[in-house]
DNA sequence: GTAGAAGTTAACATCGATGTCAGGTTCAAG
DNA sequence: CTTGAACCTGACATCGATGTTAACTTCTAC
């Protein structure tokens, strides 16, 4: 398939699709015309990027983890090198953080919002806990 | 207290309380030379801002709440207008929906670890799960 | 072959909190 | 008074994924 429609079927921009190629973290074959031609696995590693760019990861970091990521072109892994696995477990423990700097602001945010409101809060319905559990 | 006691005391460095200043978050008193001086309370505040940028929020969002905070400065509040509500609610939703993706992430991220560390899965202790309740 | 959709590269802009540096002033202790 | 630490303002840099635009080429359907 070509640019337009990989970046219809992941929402990701044809912007960020040529980022990542230019980034290394993706590749296309090109037609005679220099044209992108993408193959159907394509789909499912813009997919496993952009899980790991929500992480917060760095493109960089991106590209070393990629080749050892299951079914990341179809073909098995290749093996992290003990450093990269530390590396990837900081990221871990950063992600770790981060959700618990998240859930302390979004206990923040619902005790501004029931303060804001000026509502007496026993006549407010707790704020959904949405997400709550992991 | 004068700025670096403040910035030690929380953590934040001088530039960014004289950032907060500028953006309307802190006020401060000046000596009659022109250095800033704080009340015991601009600690508390300057964490409750923290909180705040650490749930992604905008400075100019930050100014819209703080007047409705709690102790923001020690008088009781203001009543936040509907609208204003309406705006944090849905930076609540913006941040479960963070918390979400991170949650997510962390998922596949464990996965790469596993996969990439090369260890057939029976071999490894779970990854811990820590943070993983809200 | 021709028109229009879709693709290409390259360059520049953005957002926003924070780092950093320069050149100057104030404060506090000797 | 003097010295050095602390502070002031203002300006510029940063980081990194993504938006946007321009000028051009290729593809596809007629």
């Amino acid at each position: 398939m070509r640019i337009g429609e990989l970046a219809r079927r992941t929402g990701v921009s044809e912007r960020s699709l040529r980022y990542y190629e230019q980034q290394g973290l993706l590749v296309a074959r090109r037609t005679a015309g220099g044209h992108r031609e993408y193959p159907e696995m394509a789909v499912d590693r813009v997919v496993h990027i952009q899980e790991l760019f929500a992480a917060g990861l760095h493109s960089r970091t991106i590209f070393k983890i990629l080749p050892c990521m299951r079914d990341s072109d179809g073909s098995p892994s290749e093996i992290a090198t003990p450093l990269l696995v530390e590396e990837l477990t900081a990221e871990r423990e950063r992600i770790d953080r981060m959700i618990t700097d998240l859930l302390r602001s979004r206990e923040v945010l619902d005790e501004v919002i029931v303060t804001a409101s000026g509502q007496p809060p026993e006549a407010l319905q707790p704020p959904q806990p949405s997400a709550e559990a992991a």
